[in-house]
DNA sequence: GATCCGTGGGG
DNA sequence: TCCCCAAGGAT
């Protein structure tokens, strides 16, 4: 959960997921749909794919392995996470390294070489920081030590060096360019995109909701059936001709929400389903469903979010 | 190596 | 409002 999510983000999902599922073979033996539902709304959907997966492995082999090697092969356990799990779990003296560590890396050696390219030479420079026998002595407590001294001191912006217990090993501090490094590769502008929604409500309170595909963006996640997420944006009429069926649709409103390498601009109409007339539907738009069961991401979320509210509470 | 993959908070 | 960044991994 931690992978590229704050703390904060995390606690109340992971303390929600240890209540369902307490061991590993508990999280084997669920289905993936109960998983995804869980982790509805933190982002990332292929981590819990992943450790779901995970999961399985480890419990069909009867336990968690306890070198890097093995736990490299396991589904979401890239080079940070097996020598975090590594050092935090087994006591193996090895360094994690996380974007934190690769900025007080990055100082203390002054390294100016910009990310992503200065990626390996970083991981070799922090495979060195437990040097010292005290170190290598406490591989668990040395890695969250660096994780606390990343969040806490050694920060992107505005690093409070005169705090720092490695201010007189750090070489940035001493050119004074801590606060430059890492220097950064200039990013790609973000592109923009458009789609329509549709919020179809039958008789008995639930909406039409299908499921997207099981890899790629929002990968097994549910969503309010649509239109292609394009560059360019819908006319009226064009968009209504993909809806689910004929009916009153009322305009409802739009959202924004910026994904990682996009930013989307939705639009959302909405109906209600006369008692007499909610079959029909082609299966392709989805089946009718609860909507708190379903695995929404936070996309969605904000679609259903418009339902009846008036543009005053918008 | 470059891309893709979410969401929330801080400055 | 906008940009940056977060206990990254897979393809």
């Amino acid at each position: 959960m931690l992978q590229q999510t704050t703390v904060k983000a995390v606690i109340s999902y992971y303390e929600r997921f240890l209540t369902h599922y307490p061991t590993v073979q508990d999280l084997a033996a669920a289905p993936l749909e109960d998983v995804l539902h869980l982790w509805a709304g933190l982002g990332y959907y292929a981590r819990a794919r992943n450790l779901h997966a995970c999961a399985k492995r480890v419990s069909e082999r009867g336990g968690f392995p306890n070198t890097v090697e093995e736990l490299l092969t396991l589904p979401g356990i890239g080079a940070y996470t097996a020598r975090a799990i590594a050092a935090i779990a087994f006591g193996r003296p090895v360094v994690p390294v996380d974007g934190n560590v690769e900025r007080i890396t990055a100082r203390l050696n002054a390294t100016e070489e910009p990310l992503p390219a200065a990626r390996p030479l970083l991981a070799k420079q922090a495979a060195l920081l437990n040097a010292d026998p005290d170190a290598q002595s406490r591989p668990s407590d040395f890695a969250q030590a660096l994780f606390d001294l990343g969040a806490t001191i050694c920060t992107p912006r505005n690093p409070t060096c005169l705090t720092c217990p490695w201010q007189t090993s750090c070489i940035a501090h001493a050119r004074g360019i801590a606060a430059q490094l890492p220097a950064k590769q200039p990013k790609q502008t973000r592109p923009t995109r458009y789609g329509i929604h549709f919020l179809l409500h039958d008789s008995n309170g639930q909406a039409l909701l299908r499921t997207r595909p099981p890899t790629g963006l929002l990968g097994g996640m549910d969503e309010l059936p649509g239109t292609d997420w394009r560059s360019a944006p819908w006319s009226e009429d064009e968009a209504l001709t993909h809806a689910p069926c004929l009916t009153d649709w009322t305009h409802r409103g739009e959202i924004r929400h910026v994904f990682t390498h996009f930013t989307l601009y939705l639009t959302v109409y909405e109906a209600y389903l006369p008692q007499s007339h909610n079959a029909g539907i082609d299966s392709s738009f989805g089946t009718f469903r609860s909507t708190t069961r379903a695995a929404l991401p936070g996309v969605m979320k904000k679609c259903l979010a418009l339902t009846k509210q008036t543009p005053e509470t918008r």
